[in-house]
DNA sequence: CTCCTTGCTACACTTTCTGTAGCATCAACA
DNA sequence: TGTTGATGCTACAGAAAGTGTAGCAAGGAG
């Protein structure tokens, strides 16, 4: 792929950072290396998307030094990968909070 | 659009939160909210995307009752809206220390 | 009646993602 | 040696999502 940042040409982080976090796939891979490094297939089988993508993403967020393969044990999150991933954590609780106040309006019934 | 949320039938709250947001232009269009009410047109013209998509990202939002539209003064975000951009604030300041680090692998050409 | 703003839709075109198959490399094992 | 399995990854056709431009309907102001 390797194209120019989507969505901002503004030169500011904070937009090639969304724009980054904002890709299918992105925050939920780095979601599923928060405990321990996982391979290729075992990455892919965990969230259910094609090679193809899963590769893609991959690709992305070794570029931006999020994500680092070890060939000993599978793909990780770098030092870096685990700063952004603190600061996701609180997601985790708060995504229940959330589940139950829009749980009324039809949403439940995809989750 | 309506779907089921994407890649996650497991019931657990966190997978349909991180899908949400990492839908095509919904960080961005909560990153734009964060300080005042925006109208449709204002807020596409902000984040450059076409007016299809996002009506459809607001419909999303809304749906999950992180966004509302207020007839005065335009799309905000709902309380529970807010509780989620406090989580996301600290990436405000961590993208600049993230963009300095990455900035020699050629990411930087394209901020 | 006309003009402007509002949220939003239509539609053809392009890009992205999916799903399945399969390659190349390496190590283990018979 | 030769087969089997794990590894990361690529190819490719079809389906889905996003783009860009035009425009509609409703409401308010003049």
């Amino acid at each position: 792929m390797a194209k120019p940042v989507r969505g901002s040409k503004t030169g500011r982080p904070i937009m090639a950072l969304l724009d980054l976090l904002g890709r299918r796939w992105v925050l939920r891979i780095v979601w599923e290396l928060r405990e321990e490094p996982k391979r290729f297939r075992e990455l892919q089988d965990a969230i259910g998307a094609s090679p193809t993508i899963v590769n893609a993403r991959l690709a992305d967020l070794r570029e931006a030094k999020l994500v680092e393969l070890d060939d000993a044990t599978g793909y990780r999150l770098t030092p870096l990968g685990q700063e952004l991933l603190k600061l996701f954590l609180p997601l985790h609780v708060w995504s229940e909070k959330w589940a139950r106040k829009v749980g009324g309006s039809g949403l439940q019934d995809r989750l």
